[in-house]
DNA sequence: CCTACCGATCGGTAGG
DNA sequence: CCTACCGATCGGTAGG
Protein backbone atom coordinates (compact mmCIF):
# COMPACT_ATOMS: atom_id res chain seq x y z
CA UNK A 1 0.00 0.00 0.00
CA UNK A 2 0.89 3.49 -0.64
CA UNK A 3 0.21 4.89 2.39
CA UNK A 4 0.11 3.41 6.35
CA UNK A 5 -2.37 4.91 8.94
CA UNK A 6 -0.58 7.41 11.60
CA UNK A 7 2.33 7.65 9.02
CA UNK A 8 3.40 11.44 9.44
CA UNK A 9 4.88 11.17 6.41
CA UNK A 10 2.02 9.85 4.28
CA UNK A 11 -1.32 10.19 5.62
CA UNK A 12 -4.54 8.90 4.71
CA UNK A 13 -7.41 10.73 4.17
CA UNK A 14 -9.51 10.29 6.92
CA UNK A 15 -6.63 10.44 9.47
CA UNK A 16 -5.67 13.65 8.28
CA UNK A 17 -9.22 14.54 8.43
CA UNK A 18 -9.26 14.12 12.21
CA UNK A 19 -5.79 15.81 12.27
CA UNK A 20 -7.44 19.30 11.27
CA UNK A 21 -10.11 19.00 12.94
CA UNK A 22 -8.60 18.15 16.07
CA UNK A 23 -5.91 20.44 15.96
CA UNK A 24 -8.47 23.58 15.99
CA UNK A 25 -10.32 21.98 18.69
CA UNK A 26 -7.35 21.77 20.61
CA UNK A 27 -6.45 25.22 19.45
CA UNK A 28 -9.74 26.27 20.68
CA UNK A 29 -10.66 24.89 23.96
CA UNK A 30 -7.25 23.21 24.58
CA UNK A 31 -6.23 19.56 24.71
CA UNK A 32 -8.29 18.54 27.74
CA UNK A 33 -11.17 20.45 27.72
CA UNK A 34 -11.60 18.91 24.18
CA UNK A 35 -13.80 15.74 24.05
CA UNK A 36 -12.88 12.71 21.34
CA UNK A 37 -16.78 13.59 20.95
CA UNK A 38 -16.32 16.77 20.07
CA UNK A 39 -13.68 16.07 17.31
CA UNK A 40 -15.91 13.14 16.13
CA UNK A 41 -19.16 15.51 16.12
CA UNK A 42 -17.12 18.31 14.02
CA UNK A 43 -16.86 15.19 11.51
CA UNK A 44 -20.12 14.00 11.74
CA UNK A 45 -19.24 10.42 13.51
CA UNK A 46 -19.69 9.05 17.44
CA UNK A 47 -16.58 9.26 19.33
CA UNK A 48 -15.74 5.22 19.26
CA UNK A 49 -15.30 5.47 15.29
CA UNK A 50 -12.41 7.49 15.47
CA UNK A 51 -10.68 4.40 16.68
CA UNK A 52 -10.85 3.09 13.77
CA UNK A 53 -8.17 5.61 12.70
CA UNK A 54 -6.39 6.31 15.70
CA UNK A 55 -4.76 4.98 18.67
CA UNK A 56 -5.80 7.02 21.41
CA UNK A 57 -6.56 11.39 22.13
CA UNK A 58 -2.72 11.08 23.40
CA UNK A 59 -1.37 9.75 20.37
CA UNK A 60 -3.40 11.84 18.12
CA UNK A 61 -1.29 14.67 20.01
CA UNK A 62 1.63 13.56 19.95
CA UNK A 63 1.36 12.96 15.58
CA UNK A 64 0.71 16.75 15.79
CA UNK A 65 3.55 18.29 17.96
CA UNK A 66 5.91 16.28 16.15
CA UNK A 67 5.11 16.89 12.79
CA UNK A 68 4.93 20.65 14.08
CA UNK A 69 8.51 20.19 15.61
CA UNK A 70 9.90 18.01 12.28
CA UNK A 71 8.44 20.94 10.08
CA UNK A 72 9.81 23.73 12.01
CA UNK A 73 13.15 21.89 12.01
CA UNK A 74 13.01 21.76 8.14
CA UNK A 75 12.35 25.28 7.95
CA UNK A 76 15.79 26.50 9.78
CA UNK A 77 17.79 23.53 7.81
CA UNK A 78 16.27 25.05 3.99
CA UNK A 79 17.47 28.46 5.05
CA UNK A 80 21.42 27.24 6.22
CA UNK A 81 21.60 24.64 3.57
CA UNK A 82 21.49 26.49 0.50
CA UNK A 83 24.21 28.67 0.88
CA UNK A 84 25.00 32.37 0.39
CA UNK A 85 25.52 35.06 2.94
CA UNK A 86 24.28 35.06 6.05
CA UNK A 87 22.12 37.91 6.75
CA UNK A 88 20.49 36.95 3.64
CA UNK A 89 19.73 32.61 5.28
CA UNK A 90 18.89 34.86 8.50
CA UNK A 91 16.33 36.20 6.73
CA UNK A 92 14.74 33.99 5.19
CA UNK A 93 14.80 31.66 8.11
CA UNK A 94 12.90 34.49 9.85
CA UNK A 95 10.48 35.20 7.39
CA UNK A 96 9.56 31.31 6.45
CA UNK A 97 9.60 31.03 9.87
CA UNK A 98 6.61 33.95 10.61
CA UNK A 99 5.03 32.65 7.15
CA UNK A 100 5.03 29.32 8.70
CA UNK A 101 3.30 30.33 12.22
CA UNK A 102 0.70 32.13 10.58
CA UNK A 103 -0.16 29.60 7.99
CA UNK A 104 0.06 26.72 10.53
CA UNK A 105 -1.07 28.97 13.88
CA UNK A 106 -3.03 26.18 15.12
CA UNK A 107 -0.58 23.29 14.97
CA UNK A 108 2.35 25.93 16.46
CA UNK A 109 -0.40 27.34 19.24
CA UNK A 110 -0.94 23.70 20.12
CA UNK A 111 2.49 22.76 19.89
CA UNK A 112 3.74 25.50 22.50
CA UNK A 113 0.57 25.57 25.03
CA UNK A 114 -0.07 21.58 25.44
CA UNK A 115 3.51 20.60 25.75
CA UNK A 116 2.61 19.61 29.46
CA UNK A 117 -0.51 17.17 28.38
CA UNK A 118 2.27 15.10 26.42
CA UNK A 119 3.07 11.83 28.33
CA UNK A 120 6.58 10.67 28.60
CA UNK A 121 8.81 9.64 27.05
CA UNK A 122 7.14 11.76 24.07
CA UNK A 123 7.52 14.81 26.00
CA UNK A 124 11.01 14.31 26.41
CA UNK A 125 11.68 13.91 23.25
CA UNK A 126 10.34 17.02 21.59
CA UNK A 127 11.67 18.77 24.41
CA UNK A 128 15.44 17.39 23.04
CA UNK A 129 14.04 18.11 19.81
CA UNK A 130 13.05 21.97 20.62
CA UNK A 131 16.54 22.55 21.88
CA UNK A 132 17.90 21.05 18.63
CA UNK A 133 16.21 23.13 16.90
CA UNK A 134 16.96 26.30 19.03
CA UNK A 135 21.04 25.06 18.68
CA UNK A 136 20.39 25.74 14.36
CA UNK A 137 19.17 29.31 14.84
CA UNK A 138 21.83 29.92 17.40
CA UNK A 139 24.50 28.29 15.47
CA UNK A 140 23.23 30.50 12.44
CA UNK A 141 23.65 33.64 14.47
CA UNK A 142 27.27 33.01 15.91
CA UNK A 143 28.31 32.55 12.66
CA UNK A 144 27.03 36.03 11.31
CA UNK A 145 28.96 36.90 14.43
CA UNK A 146 32.14 35.19 13.41
CA UNK A 147 31.87 36.51 10.15
CA UNK A 148 31.29 40.32 11.50
CA UNK A 149 28.01 40.70 9.80
CA UNK A 150 25.87 40.30 13.05
CA UNK A 151 26.96 42.69 16.27
CA UNK A 152 24.74 40.70 19.04
CA UNK A 153 26.62 39.72 22.37
CA UNK A 154 24.28 37.37 23.01
CA UNK A 155 23.17 35.06 19.82
CA UNK A 156 21.82 32.36 22.37
CA UNK A 157 19.04 34.97 23.56
CA UNK A 158 18.85 36.59 20.05
CA UNK A 159 17.71 33.40 19.08
CA UNK A 160 15.76 32.74 21.43
CA UNK A 161 13.80 36.27 21.13
CA UNK A 162 13.30 35.13 17.43
CA UNK A 163 11.59 32.03 18.14
CA UNK A 164 9.74 34.24 20.92
CA UNK A 165 8.73 36.24 17.75
CA UNK A 166 7.17 33.39 16.07
CA UNK A 167 5.06 31.78 19.13
CA UNK A 168 3.17 35.06 19.42
CA UNK A 169 2.59 35.10 15.75
CA UNK A 170 0.71 31.69 16.32
CA UNK A 171 -1.17 33.68 18.86
CA UNK A 172 -2.70 36.73 17.37
CA UNK A 173 -1.93 36.09 13.75
CA UNK A 174 -5.90 36.04 12.07
CA UNK A 175 -6.17 35.49 8.50
CA UNK A 176 -8.05 38.42 7.13
CA UNK A 177 -7.22 40.66 10.38
CA UNK A 178 -5.35 43.69 10.63
CA UNK A 179 -1.87 43.25 9.32
CA UNK A 180 -1.76 40.15 6.31
CA UNK A 181 0.71 37.65 6.32
CA UNK A 182 3.23 39.58 3.59
CA UNK A 183 3.18 42.95 6.11
CA UNK A 184 4.42 41.13 8.60
CA UNK A 185 6.25 38.72 7.74
CA UNK A 186 8.25 41.21 6.32
CA UNK A 187 8.51 43.26 9.34
CA UNK A 188 9.05 40.57 11.75
CA UNK A 189 11.96 39.41 9.56
CA UNK A 190 13.19 43.13 9.48
CA UNK A 191 12.86 43.28 13.12
CA UNK A 192 14.79 39.65 13.65
CA UNK A 193 17.77 40.96 11.49
CA UNK A 194 17.62 44.53 13.91
CA UNK A 195 17.83 41.84 16.77
CA UNK A 196 21.27 40.74 15.92
CA UNK A 197 22.81 43.61 14.69
CA UNK A 198 22.66 43.42 11.53
CA UNK A 199 21.82 46.23 8.61
CA UNK A 200 18.77 45.45 6.88
CA UNK A 201 18.87 43.89 3.39
CA UNK A 202 16.86 43.37 0.18
CA UNK A 203 16.68 39.84 -1.07
CA UNK B 1 -12.35 43.66 59.26
CA UNK B 2 -9.54 44.57 57.24
CA UNK B 3 -9.02 41.64 54.39
CA UNK B 4 -12.13 40.18 52.32
CA UNK B 5 -11.96 36.88 50.94
CA UNK B 6 -11.49 36.99 47.35
CA UNK B 7 -10.58 40.64 47.18
CA UNK B 8 -7.53 40.89 44.76
CA UNK B 9 -6.57 44.04 46.49
CA UNK B 10 -6.05 42.42 49.98
CA UNK B 11 -6.19 38.59 50.50
CA UNK B 12 -6.59 36.54 53.31
CA UNK B 13 -3.68 34.54 54.20
CA UNK B 14 -5.26 31.19 53.16
CA UNK B 15 -6.68 32.68 50.00
CA UNK B 16 -3.14 33.92 48.87
CA UNK B 17 -1.82 30.39 49.91
CA UNK B 18 -4.35 28.67 47.46
CA UNK B 19 -3.46 30.98 44.65
CA UNK B 20 -0.33 30.42 44.51
CA UNK B 21 -0.38 26.47 44.72
CA UNK B 22 -2.92 26.74 42.16
CA UNK B 23 -0.77 28.87 39.54
CA UNK B 24 2.30 26.88 39.70
CA UNK B 25 0.15 23.69 38.83
CA UNK B 26 -1.90 25.47 36.26
CA UNK B 27 1.56 26.33 35.12
CA UNK B 28 2.91 22.89 35.29
CA UNK B 29 -0.47 20.67 34.35
CA UNK B 30 -2.50 23.00 32.75
CA UNK B 31 -6.30 24.39 34.40
CA UNK B 32 -8.17 21.08 33.05
CA UNK B 33 -5.66 18.36 33.96
CA UNK B 34 -5.62 20.03 37.65
CA UNK B 35 -8.09 19.23 40.21
CA UNK B 36 -9.31 20.57 43.18
CA UNK B 37 -7.55 17.47 44.79
CA UNK B 38 -3.86 18.22 43.49
CA UNK B 39 -4.23 21.69 44.94
CA UNK B 40 -5.44 20.69 48.35
CA UNK B 41 -2.99 17.71 48.40
CA UNK B 42 -0.28 20.72 47.88
CA UNK B 43 -1.38 22.62 50.93
CA UNK B 44 -2.18 19.63 52.93
CA UNK B 45 -6.25 19.61 52.78
CA UNK B 46 -8.84 17.99 51.58
CA UNK B 47 -10.97 19.40 48.03
CA UNK B 48 -14.27 20.61 50.10
CA UNK B 49 -11.90 22.40 52.57
CA UNK B 50 -10.98 24.89 49.76
CA UNK B 51 -14.26 25.84 49.51
CA UNK B 52 -14.00 27.71 52.56
CA UNK B 53 -11.95 29.81 50.99
CA UNK B 54 -12.73 30.49 47.36
CA UNK B 55 -16.03 30.00 45.49
CA UNK B 56 -15.34 28.14 42.58
CA UNK B 57 -12.47 26.50 40.35
CA UNK B 58 -13.70 28.47 37.86
CA UNK B 59 -13.51 31.78 40.11
CA UNK B 60 -10.01 31.41 41.04
CA UNK B 61 -8.43 30.85 37.37
CA UNK B 62 -10.49 34.37 36.60
CA UNK B 63 -8.86 35.74 39.73
CA UNK B 64 -4.84 34.90 38.86
CA UNK B 65 -5.77 35.83 34.85
CA UNK B 66 -7.44 39.74 36.11
CA UNK B 67 -4.85 40.30 38.74
CA UNK B 68 -2.20 39.47 35.94
CA UNK B 69 -4.09 41.67 33.46
CA UNK B 70 -3.93 44.77 35.62
CA UNK B 71 -0.87 44.22 37.47
CA UNK B 72 0.85 44.42 33.43
CA UNK B 73 -1.33 47.41 32.98
CA UNK B 74 -0.01 49.23 36.24
CA UNK B 75 3.67 48.58 34.41
CA UNK B 76 3.17 50.30 31.73
CA UNK B 77 1.23 53.21 33.13
CA UNK B 78 3.93 53.53 35.80
CA UNK B 79 6.50 53.84 32.92
CA UNK B 80 4.62 56.56 31.25
CA UNK B 81 3.38 58.58 33.88
CA UNK B 82 6.80 60.03 35.22
CA UNK B 83 7.81 61.70 32.43
CA UNK B 84 10.83 62.14 30.98
CA UNK B 85 12.27 61.21 27.54
CA UNK B 86 10.11 59.05 25.37
CA UNK B 87 12.78 56.55 24.52
CA UNK B 88 13.88 56.28 28.27
CA UNK B 89 10.10 55.39 29.12
CA UNK B 90 9.85 52.87 26.82
CA UNK B 91 13.10 51.41 27.81
CA UNK B 92 11.55 51.25 31.37
CA UNK B 93 8.21 49.86 30.52
CA UNK B 94 9.88 46.90 28.61
CA UNK B 95 12.58 46.18 31.43
CA UNK B 96 9.75 46.15 33.67
CA UNK B 97 8.08 44.05 31.39
CA UNK B 98 10.45 41.71 30.55
CA UNK B 99 11.17 41.95 34.69
CA UNK B 100 7.75 40.82 35.75
CA UNK B 101 7.10 37.90 32.88
CA UNK B 102 10.46 36.15 35.03
CA UNK B 103 9.43 36.86 38.40
CA UNK B 104 6.19 36.14 38.19
CA UNK B 105 6.08 33.34 34.89
CA UNK B 106 3.20 31.57 36.24
CA UNK B 107 1.04 33.66 36.09
CA UNK B 108 1.88 35.72 33.54
CA UNK B 109 1.88 31.74 31.33
CA UNK B 110 -1.03 30.73 32.68
CA UNK B 111 -2.82 34.50 31.47
CA UNK B 112 -1.85 33.74 28.00
CA UNK B 113 -2.64 29.51 27.36
CA UNK B 114 -5.42 29.20 29.95
CA UNK B 115 -7.76 31.56 27.69
CA UNK B 116 -9.70 29.57 26.35
CA UNK B 117 -10.78 28.02 29.60
CA UNK B 118 -12.45 30.88 30.86
CA UNK B 119 -16.32 31.46 31.17
CA UNK B 120 -17.71 34.53 29.69
CA UNK B 121 -18.38 37.20 30.64
CA UNK B 122 -14.91 37.11 31.88
CA UNK B 123 -13.25 36.37 28.91
CA UNK B 124 -14.75 39.02 26.89
CA UNK B 125 -13.81 41.51 29.30
CA UNK B 126 -10.18 39.69 29.22
CA UNK B 127 -9.65 40.38 25.82
CA UNK B 128 -11.27 43.82 26.18
CA UNK B 129 -8.35 44.46 29.11
CA UNK B 130 -5.52 42.97 26.95
CA UNK B 131 -6.38 45.49 23.99
CA UNK B 132 -6.38 48.42 26.19
CA UNK B 133 -2.70 47.53 27.97
CA UNK B 134 -1.51 46.68 23.79
CA UNK B 135 -3.47 50.59 23.08
CA UNK B 136 -0.99 51.61 25.72
CA UNK B 137 2.29 50.11 24.40
CA UNK B 138 1.08 51.42 20.80
CA UNK B 139 0.22 54.90 21.55
CA UNK B 140 3.87 54.52 23.38
CA UNK B 141 5.33 53.73 20.21
CA UNK B 142 3.39 56.09 18.09
CA UNK B 143 4.50 59.33 20.36
CA UNK B 144 8.24 58.42 19.71
CA UNK B 145 7.52 58.02 15.68
CA UNK B 146 5.85 61.84 16.03
CA UNK B 147 8.45 63.07 17.80
CA UNK B 148 10.99 61.10 15.49
CA UNK B 149 13.30 59.36 18.19
CA UNK B 150 11.50 55.94 16.74
CA UNK B 151 11.65 55.13 13.37
CA UNK B 152 9.23 52.05 12.90
CA UNK B 153 6.79 52.05 10.26
CA UNK B 154 4.31 49.95 12.34
CA UNK B 155 3.87 51.11 15.71
CA UNK B 156 0.99 48.58 16.53
CA UNK B 157 3.13 45.66 15.00
CA UNK B 158 6.29 47.04 17.33
CA UNK B 159 4.19 46.63 20.13
CA UNK B 160 2.73 43.51 19.51
CA UNK B 161 6.96 42.35 18.90
CA UNK B 162 7.26 43.64 22.01
CA UNK B 163 4.40 41.99 23.97
CA UNK B 164 5.13 38.44 22.11
CA UNK B 165 9.05 38.97 23.85
CA UNK B 166 7.70 39.20 27.57
CA UNK B 167 5.26 36.15 26.87
CA UNK B 168 8.21 34.54 25.55
CA UNK B 169 9.99 35.17 28.65
CA UNK B 170 7.27 33.44 30.87
CA UNK B 171 7.69 30.11 28.54
CA UNK B 172 11.39 29.59 29.20
CA UNK B 173 12.79 31.47 31.66
CA UNK B 174 13.69 29.72 35.17
CA UNK B 175 15.85 30.82 37.62
CA UNK B 176 19.01 29.87 38.07
CA UNK B 177 19.35 28.63 34.18
CA UNK B 178 21.32 30.00 31.72
CA UNK B 179 20.47 33.14 31.74
CA UNK B 180 20.00 35.33 35.02
CA UNK B 181 17.67 38.13 35.18
CA UNK B 182 19.61 41.03 35.26
CA UNK B 183 21.66 40.01 32.06
CA UNK B 184 18.21 38.93 30.02
CA UNK B 185 16.09 41.69 31.05
CA UNK B 186 18.68 44.36 29.91
CA UNK B 187 19.47 42.50 26.78
CA UNK B 188 15.66 41.76 26.09
CA UNK B 189 14.94 46.01 27.01
CA UNK B 190 17.81 46.53 24.18
CA UNK B 191 15.56 44.54 21.70
CA UNK B 192 12.47 46.71 22.08
CA UNK B 193 14.51 49.63 21.25
CA UNK B 194 15.97 48.14 18.38
CA UNK B 195 12.35 47.30 17.31
CA UNK B 196 10.96 50.43 17.44
CA UNK B 197 14.28 51.99 15.58
CA UNK B 198 15.50 53.86 18.30
CA UNK B 199 19.43 54.71 19.24
CA UNK B 200 20.05 52.51 22.88
CA UNK B 201 20.17 55.18 25.48
CA UNK B 202 22.24 54.56 29.39
CA UNK B 203 19.14 55.01 31.97
C1' DC C 1 -11.64 21.44 58.66
C1' DC C 2 -13.51 16.53 57.66
C1' DT C 3 -16.14 12.12 55.48
C1' DA C 4 -19.43 10.62 52.45
C1' DC C 5 -21.41 11.15 48.37
C1' DC C 6 -23.61 12.66 43.75
C1' DG C 7 -24.46 13.67 38.87
C1' DA C 8 -21.82 14.52 34.83
C1' DT C 9 -18.41 13.53 31.70
C1' DC C 10 -14.47 11.47 30.19
C1' DG C 11 -11.39 7.95 27.21
C1' DG C 12 -11.86 3.75 25.69
C1' DT C 13 -13.88 -1.27 24.84
C1' DA C 14 -17.21 -4.95 23.37
C1' DG C 15 -19.62 -6.64 19.94
C1' DG C 16 -21.60 -6.46 15.76
C1' DC D 1 -19.42 2.75 10.92
C1' DC D 2 -22.85 2.08 14.97
C1' DT D 3 -25.17 1.30 20.00
C1' DA D 4 -24.40 0.10 24.50
C1' DC D 5 -21.68 0.33 28.13
C1' DC D 6 -17.80 0.60 31.78
C1' DG D 7 -14.44 2.21 35.24
C1' DA D 8 -12.30 6.40 36.53
C1' DT D 9 -12.29 11.01 37.69
C1' DC D 10 -14.08 15.35 37.96
C1' DG D 11 -16.27 19.80 40.43
C1' DG D 12 -19.10 20.53 43.83
C1' DT D 13 -22.66 19.65 47.90
C1' DA D 14 -24.59 17.86 52.37
C1' DG D 15 -24.00 17.60 56.83
C1' DG D 16 -21.52 17.95 60.72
Amino acid sequence: MSTKPDNPERLGGRVSEIRVAAVQLFYEQGYNATSLRDIAKVMGLRAPSLYNHISSKQQLLQDIMFDNTFSLRGLIDAATERGGETVVQLKLAAESLMRYAAQHRFQVHVSMSELPNVDEPAKGQLVRLRLENFDRWRNLIRRGCKEGVFTTKHPGLSAQAILDLGAGVSYWYRPGGLYDEDKFATYYSEIALRIVGASIVET
